[in-house]
DNA sequence: AAAAGCGATGCAAAAAATGCATCACTCGTA
DNA sequence: TACGAGTGATGCATTTTTTGCATCGCTTTT
């Protein structure tokens, strides 16, 4: 859109710092650059950037304008989108910040059933941990969320939840294996691999070690929860993970249990969006077909 | 603000009904605005006028972005009040649509205080039927409603609202004077004098008429109130209106008497604006004061 | 059948945006 | 303390975009 060409160049110059580095990044003069926003500012009737002796910097007026412009080049993807679908050809793009526990099996899962129905629209995925997440949303670089246990909530409307009951994952020749549900403390008993503290199933781990007066003590500590799980094929120990993230039955070396709920609280995994936001129609009924199975597996 | 100038034409186009018609208006040549519609046509993916023998019009995907431009322009009128606000100037303007009754005394009182403190703050006032007061709103001509008795309410977001017991206005020397209230079916026996069926007070009256089973038989009709005030001095005869827009004492020919509640159901008076739209400062800040105006009304 | 009104389009003129060279300034570093 | 590297601002020539004029093909009205 020609129109809000501007107020890209804006953006640019945020990311870049400077006028310079981001008419370099964006193949256009630092003159020209400089020009359009001094134009700009003087039909805005206000400077938006500070000028510094190593660049420039949003000032308040300046934070304000970018936040009137993501919401409306949003408002405007959803108006192209809903056109679009006047036409009927059911276009668009949905952009996904999730956890981790999602890639494997989910979330490839759903997008490749919705895209069935509607090959013209496109999927980003982007993993990211809770809290980057979050910020995700409110830079109007991602559409939705799907976390497991976000931290702030506010300008992060859920749009639906699941429950999730920490489960510990084990070699098939573990003692453990043999029961249906396992208890905190045996597994605390064995060396243990945890994810990094930022993360939902530690939090609600160490949680339940507080409880339990068992301090945690992770053999290893590890941001991928897909380390984690091949970990416990090399060593005999006990990982964690949520159901959704896990799917064994065709694996026979590695099987998982559920963590007993009197020891670990259940976590939720929330559907959300950028609170207040209209999304564009594909991300909205994306999100629906999430609802729909997100609600299947809690009833299962 | 340049970068919505096309969108402008747009707008432009749509009122004259033809591209010519609205070059000749917006002085520009019809070349040039009819390639500036085919360039935006082109990015934006989609036609947004049907081409018709006599002119052109919106199509459905025109409508949606016409309805899309509208917010934004608020949206950057809001942007530009905040930060108006944040150098300390509080500029901006507010626009309102209102019945008939505030005309006279409230709502120059209300916008004359609210002015003492911000003289930087414009003001447009439109006299408008409650149907046409909410149209005003849904097409961002106004920011503010403010009507007896509204009709649709979709889409029109309540701010706050105040009840109004319909008043009958008649000669000093008129015997119905002697009451501290008076009846309704004591004011049809007099030769009265209604406003046209599309209002407010008709309305309530009509309800009342019906449910006495006294049919409303008036002298004469009229769509101003300040007509029907004035003409209750040349004919003994009976009006109505709603106490905000009286304010007789220093008229020692005319008073003004409730008509029991008993006969006539008390109305409201709605303050409102479009239905999720956020609006500029200015006009937040006056629909604050007006709705503590409205209170104190209600509550003496 | 003619006239009037409409949108579309080729082409030249006008206007706007861009690129280049350079200035004035600040900061870190030798 | 001097100097080099980095920044935003600005004058001027060039390129790109937009506009205006003339005209075409079409439909409706007279």
């Amino acid at each position: 859109m020609k129109h809000l060409q501007t107020l890209r160049y804006i953006e640019g110059i945020v990311r870049a710092g400077s006028i310079r580095k981001a008419a370099d990044d964006m193949n256009i003069t630092a003159s020209a650059l400089n020009r359009r926003i001094q134009r700009f500012e003087e039909e805005f009737g206000s400077e938006i950037f500070e000028r510094l002796p190593r660049g420039v910097r949003l000032n308040p007026a300046g934070e304000l304008l970018m936040q009137h412009f993501r919401t409306q080049v949003s408002d405007l993807r959803r108006v192209q989108g809903q056109v679009a679908d006047l036409a009927g050809e059911r276009r668009g793009h949905v952009a996904i910040a999730c956890s981790q526990a999602l890639i494997p099996y989910f979330l490839p899962n759903q997008i490749a059933t919705y895209r069935k129905d509607h090959p013209g629209v496109t999927f980003s995925v982007m993993v990211r941990d809770r809290e980057a997440a979050e910020r995700d949303l409110s830079l109007f670089d991602s559409d939705l969320a799907l976390v497991f246990e976000p931290i702030h909530l506010v300008d992060f409307e859920v749009i639906s939840h699941c429950p999730q009951i920490i489960h510990a994952i084990m070699r098939r020749d573990n003692p453990l294996a043999a029961k249906q549900e396992v208890r905190l403390r045996d597994c605390l008993d064995l060396p243990h691999v945890l994810p990094s503290t930022n993360y939902g199933v530690r939090s609600l781990l160490e949680m339940g070690a507080k409880a339990g007066s068992r301090p945690l003590r992770p053999s290893v500590e590890s941001d991928s929860f897909d380390f984690m799980r091949h970990y416990v094929r090399h060593e005999n120990a006990v990982a964690f993970q949520i159901p959704i993230g896990l799917q064994l039955e065709g694996d026979d070396t590695v099987v998982s249990r559920p963590v007993s709920t009197r020891d670990v609280p259940v976590g939720s995994l929330f559907l959300g969006q950028q609170r207040g936001r209209s999304l564009p129609v594909a991300p909205a009924r994306f999100a629906q077909g999430l609802t729909r199975a997100l609600e299947n597996l809690a009833d299962a």
